[in-house]
DNA sequence: ATTACTATGTTGCGAGTAT
DNA sequence: TATACTCGCAACATAGTAA
């Protein structure tokens, strides 16, 4: 049964459940990594089990997801609604103090045309160093979008990719920023936003603040 | 990427994301139909793999969620979220002349006790007969829980299985049913309740209701 | 251009068994 | 009881081609 999810999800995507799709063979090859001959055979296995709606002709496929392949996704986002749903709509954090070595790296220019790119804002340059339960967190930025600033060089030094999640500390847009490679057992958080939110906020260390 | 989503759901699910779980590779082969010796060799694969962390001893095995094995479940929601996600909160449907028949299986008392059980009403004996747009109400629909109620045999012949999603009609908590064979591309659903809905509701055919 | 068959190489599965 | 190794067999993936 999860054999198909992979190719289902994809045609699921672009079919938006219901709709068909002119494609090929090749073209969905290319876009999965897996050849023509593999894909020609697993949409032929889909459609035998009724996962798809299949009709083939010397140029072209039209495909779209029949009851069978609708039921197989729908059973798959209620058990991870199950696992995921129970998220909480914010959380409570803590003010610390920072070793200030954030402002650095955040007023980068290419990190910053970024920020305003995928983000929405440029970063004031600092960040905010929030303390958290690292399992609420991960249940809150669950549904979020992962947003990846990518890592580039300087003539001086290379600077890492980095992951973020746009939240609200009380309120204010903020968007959280993981370095690639951080200790992922810690529960602290560097927050960034357009102002400074210790000053916007009036935040002093030990402060509790809510996110989102 | 996808051939370890099977197992990692199973671990997800009882593990709720960050608890561990003891457990042993004979007792997961049973729940999976996979053979104990595929499993042992499959734990040891996401471990390698960072989706699970894993301590195996000669008494039994602790496994808990890493954190790549729930990035990729995260992903997963998200993307399935994207899909169904979109789904209204509401859809308008059509009283339609029923044929009458509904009546004679719904009052079915091993039906009802069912019913009773599992969706929390016995049902009045009658079905409303209501013209959805299909697409709408399976988007509507899958968020909700599926209801199987079982087949059974009388004297005289057998009923078959049914599958019930509970619904408000006009805000009156009532259930579509789904016969097990029914013609899957009819945009009629049947809907029961506790009570009359045509007289409670004030229904002349042609009348349109909010489901949900 | 396509889809999809055939042949061949690769990976995965699980019964038996060791620890 | 456990976990996990070996190894024969089956299922899967893909290159080459036919249609």
């Amino acid at each position: 049964m999860y054999e198909h999810i992979e190719l289902l999800l994809q045609i699921a995507k672009k079919s938006k459940l219901f709709g068909t799709i002119k494609t090929s063979t090749l073209q969905i090859a290319k876009q999965t990594r897996m050849s023509q001959q593999t894909i020609s055979r697993k949409l032929r296995e889909m459609e035998k089990l009724c996962l798809i709606k299949r009709v083939a002709s010397p140029n072209g496929l039209t495909i779209s997801l029949d009851d069978e392949g609708r039921n197989i996704l729908q059973k798959n986002y209620q058990d991870l609604s199950k696992i995921f749903g129970s998220y909480k709509k914010e959380i409570e954090g803590t003010i610390k103090k920072g070793i200030g070595e954030g402002a650095y790296y955040v007023s980068q220019k290419n990190y910053q045309e970024q920020f305003k790119k995928f983000i929405g804002f440029k970063a004031y340059p600092g960040t905010l160093n929030i303390m958290i339960n690292k399992e609420e967190l991960m249940l809150l930025i669950s549904n979020s979008d992962k947003i990846i600033i990518k890592s580039f060089k300087t003539k001086e030094r290379s600077f890492g990719s980095l992951t973020c999640y746009k939240i609200k500390v009380n309120n204010v847009d903020s968007a959280i920023v993981i370095p690639e490679r951080t200790r992922h057992d810690e529960d602290m958080i560097e927050v960034i936003a357009e102002v400074n939110l210790r000053n916007k906020l009036s935040l002093k260390d030990e402060d509790k603040v809510i996110i989102r």
